[in-house]
RNA sequence: GGAGAGAUGGCAGAGUGGUUGAAUGCGGCAGACUCGAAAUCUGUUUUCCGGUUUACCGGAACGGGGGUUCGAAUCCCUCUCUCUCCGCCA
């Protein structure tokens, strides 16, 4: 959610840059105006009247001391007098400020100077190519799907018997890549200075809110209705909720967190090629990163995390290319994000492994994530996240891109990890 | 799941209707003392909104929501959570 000073103090730019996120809707942003103004009236008058009345009670306290009924009495119905109107304002501030706050909702972060204007992922710009070269495989090579089948590692048909399309049974060693891709991963964030954190899978309404999931994409998370919980859709949504309504001193930034967890989401409308393997799932495996920071560092620290979501994919030896999404490719909350693609060597495709985003204090407005500056003030953070990696189409790569006739090689970081060098 | 108790500032913990945004202690910060530190002493120390703008003024908030009252941390209702006991259990 974007502040309403920023919006009120800043309108013509706010417009402009709105406008890189397609993003047109000026009677909305001049009713938010009109809606601001409007709480801003009754919120002085209804202070004014508060006060007469503060005043008023204070002096029947005191003249029932004093033991001076009559006029405590007379003072009270002059306060009782002015409750219809108080009363009044007080309904009407509360209308205001709910209406201020559902149209605020509706208005996406402003995206970040950088972002290109565009409309969809045909308009993004790749930034970046390792130096990885894209694997040549010969025409008998499989996807991911059938070499999954073929060495019996993940068998798709079993999450159907179980659960339904999307949960995938993993195997024997395909079971132990797995878990070999998750402790890589966490060890590598460690290593970077990520703090490790085992968060909960099911979050309530509030965390949702607060990174943004609801209500702008309630629809993709699973949701246990007898509780009101949702599953989480990544590690964003309990690891950036760790902090929602508190204060960090300046002194403590960044904060620095990573958790595995599995990953749920709905993924309504997928079909045809997207959904086939491992290429979208409802259920997956992601170790994701997190940082807190102070607005003044955070496209240095976005920066940061981009460069080690890089060093990851060179490790495990992947051709893969780095995308800066354009203004109508972008999330709704982000400010400047960046896709990681790998290259699938049978399927012929890029495959998005990673996004990294900065949010600014779009999410910590949301959620009351301050600092204390240097000069004791409290200040919004910045909130970053990235996905360090999700697991199913570094798996899905890996298998196509590494394959032969009889074998899949192991990248050689994961051996220590799985224990074997093939999977045959 | 059943019964009971409770939820107050960074923490501990007073406060059962009237200058209580909140005693006291600890912690934090600033200062005095000291070569420096400890100890001691003094001061200071919540957040949000609005107005004015370095000061300042007003409003709101004592788990969340609602009610009673001229006035609520204090009384009532409700929800959530925590603790104790019983039951169940990885």
């Amino acid at each position: 959610m974007l502040q309403i000073s920023y919006l009120r103090e800043h309108t013509q730019e706010a417009i402009q840059r709105l406008a890189i996120k397609n993003f047109t809707d000026t009677i909305l942003l001049n009713r938010i105006l009109e809606s601001d103004n409007q709480r801003r009236k009754i919120q002085t008058e209804l202070d004014a009247l508060l006060a007469h009345q503060n005043t008023l009670a204070k002096q029947v306290g005191e003249l029932m001391r004093k033991g001076e009924k009559a006029e405590a009495e007379d003072l009270k119905n002059k306060s009782l007098a002015m409750k219809e109107s108080v009363n009044l304002l007080t309904d009407q501030l509360t209308a205001a400020e709910y209406e201020l706050h559902n149209l605020l909702v509706l208005v996406p972060n402003i995206p970040s100077q950088k972002v290109q204007p565009g409309k969809t992922a045909d308009d993004n710009t790749e930034v970046f190519r390792n130096s990885v070269r894209l694997p040549e495989l010969d025409r008998k090579a499989k996807p991911h799907w059938e070499l999954a089948e073929k060495f019996d590692i993940i068998d798709f048909e079993l999450g159907n018997k179980i659960t339904g399309a999307g949960f995938p049974v993993y195997k024997g060693k395909g079971a132990k890549l797995q878990r070999a891709l998750i402790n890589f991963f966490l060890d590598k964030a460690t290593a970077a200075g990520y703090r490790e954190v085992q968060p909960p899978v099911v979050v309530n309404e509030d965390s949702g809110y607060g990174t943004g999931q609801i209500p702008d994409k309630e629809g993709q998370m699973y949701h246990i209705g007898i509780d009101n919980l949702y599953l989480v859709p990544t590690a964003e949504v309990p690891l950036t909720n760790l902090y929602r309504n508190s204060i960090i001193k300046f002194q403590e930034l960044p904060v620095k967190l990573t958790a595995y967890t599995p990953c749920f989401r709905r993924e309504a409308g997928s079909y045809g090629k997207d959904v086939r393997g491992l290429n979208r799932l409802h259920q997956f495996d992601k170790v994701e990163i997190v940082q807190i920071q102070h607005p003044d560092k955070s496209y240095q620290t976005l920066d940061e995390m981009k460069d080690y979501v890089a060093s990851l994919l060179d490790e495990l030896n992947l051709p893969f290319r780095i995308i800066m999404l354009c203004g109508g490719d972008m999330s709704f909350a982000s400010a400047l994000t960046y896709d990681f693609e790998v290259w699938s060597g049978a399927q012929h495709r890029w495959l998005e492994v990673s996004s990294v985003s900065n949010f600014e204090s779009f999410q910590s407005n949301r959620m009351k994530l301050r600092y204390r500056d240097e000069k004791n003030k409290t200040q919004l953070a910045h909130t970053l996240n990235g996905s360090a990696l999700a697991l199913p189409r570094i798996v899905a790569a890996l298998l196509e891109n590494n394959q032969s006739e009889k074998a899949i090689a192991v990248p050689n970081v994961l051996i220590p990890y799985t224990g074997f060098q093939m999977i045959s």
